[in-house]
DNA sequence: CGTTGCATTGAAATCCCTCAAGCGAGGTGG
DNA sequence: CCACCTCGCTTGAGGGATTTCAATGCAACG
């Protein structure tokens, strides 16, 4: 990660996105990787009929984008206003044959990807409404849990219910529906729509992991 | 491919699997890679209350296995009898350091079960039961023809409703009822629960990919 | 103060699951 | 050799979870 981190970092290359600004759109050549600098980005595809699947929400630190063919399979949009950094796969490609640390890295990164996704289609496929919406939460408060130490009390949602639905395979009226009931039985408060405070951790954490064996060992 | 081929047909290292042994299980220590030479093999997960997710089925040439991290994250099966070459992961990684194709490789067949488990993503999120048994066979046909070039006009499945069923996020009742609807207009004729034949190809490929995008255009 | 976009809530409909019975092929024992 | 059992698969009926459709609420903004 370091080294990605210190070749990644070159300042001249971010660019910032506005709101639902596109990055790059599905069967893009796939010209460069990307970095999240600030900001939070989504990945996903779409079917003719306009159904939208969301593989995964991008925050600070993360790497996307990176391919293995010559295309991009999914499309890339900024969720909220975002700086991005961009290098060039080419200019990565070639230090990774010179580089075994930069080799690694990529082959890290691409396999950072992989899990989440395979994680991810364990909630798609086997878990409840109810489940993938306090799995989803679980994810974000560890995803912030990491950056800071202090135990996370608050959600703040930088995406609309509508990205929360496609990322989970859901409709807004059952997201919608499921935080209201998670609200009812007092393991969150919605101060608001996108502001979340986590009221019983553990509960949320029985409800995501019912009972995730990897978790119970 | 033809590197870690090379590397991987190593023949002293294959191993001989009877249905439904298992290869490896989940949060075991990740001390090899493997490699389909023949049958079929399936990696999942569970929840506690037994609740089943597999991510995917290798064929023969497959490789699978390959982890960030120190244990395996999916367990793994065989779905038939089954011949699996082992490598040792330390020395794959050791050569890695060495060979920067071999290391290009690794990344490669990571990145290729990356786009497969998208695709997965997609389907699980988003499509119907139909849909599913429908994208589901013409990506055995895909594979098949991968081999041949002659027009495929028959499947032979390998694996159980049960198998079909937790790959595609179903019940075994809903596969079962979706390959009879396949057969009430058409598409299919069942010659027995798994050979299938294949009547409407086109058909079958309008129904799985309604409308995907990627083939739309 | 009306408009616009996003979110919540309710009611009805739909799709898939659950439960249950039946079927057929393969294997075993009488 | 046939009856019987088992196992995997199919089919039906009913129920439940989620979607769909529709109405309302709410906050930001011009």
């Amino acid at each position: 990660m370091i080294q990605l981190t210190a070749d990644l970092a070159l300042p001249g290359l971010s660019m910032p996105f506005a709101r639902n600004e596109e990055i790059f759109a599905e069967e893009e050549p796939a010209e460069f990787v990307y970095k999240v600098i600030s900001g939070v980005v989504r990945t996903g595809r779409l079917l003719a009929d306009g159904r939208r699947q969301l593989n995964a929400f991008y925050l600070a630190g993360d790497v996307f984008g990176l391919e293995r063919g010559d295309v991009h399979r999914c499309a890339a949009e900024a969720v909220t206003e975002a700086n991005v950094a961009l290098i060039r796969r080419s200019t990565l490609e070639r230090q990774a044959e010179r580089n075994g640390l930069v080799a690694q890295e990529l082959w890290n990164l691409t396999a950072l990807t992989l899990e989440r996704m395979e994680q991810h289609i364990m909630l798609l496929g086997r878990k409840s409404a109810l489940e993938r919406v306090a799995s989803f939460l679980l994810s974000l408060i560890d995803a912030k849990q990491g950056d800071g130490c202090a135990p996370v009390r608050a959600i703040d949602l930088s995406m609309s219910r509508s990205d929360v639905a496609d990322y989970l395979g859901l409709t807004i009226e059952t997201v919608s529906r499921s935080l209201s009931q998670l609200e009812r039985v007092k393991i969150i408060a919605l101060a608001n729509a996108r502001h979340i405070n986590l009221l019983d951790r553990k509960a949320l954490k029985n409800l995501a992991t019912l009972g995730d064996a990897l978790r119970l060992v």
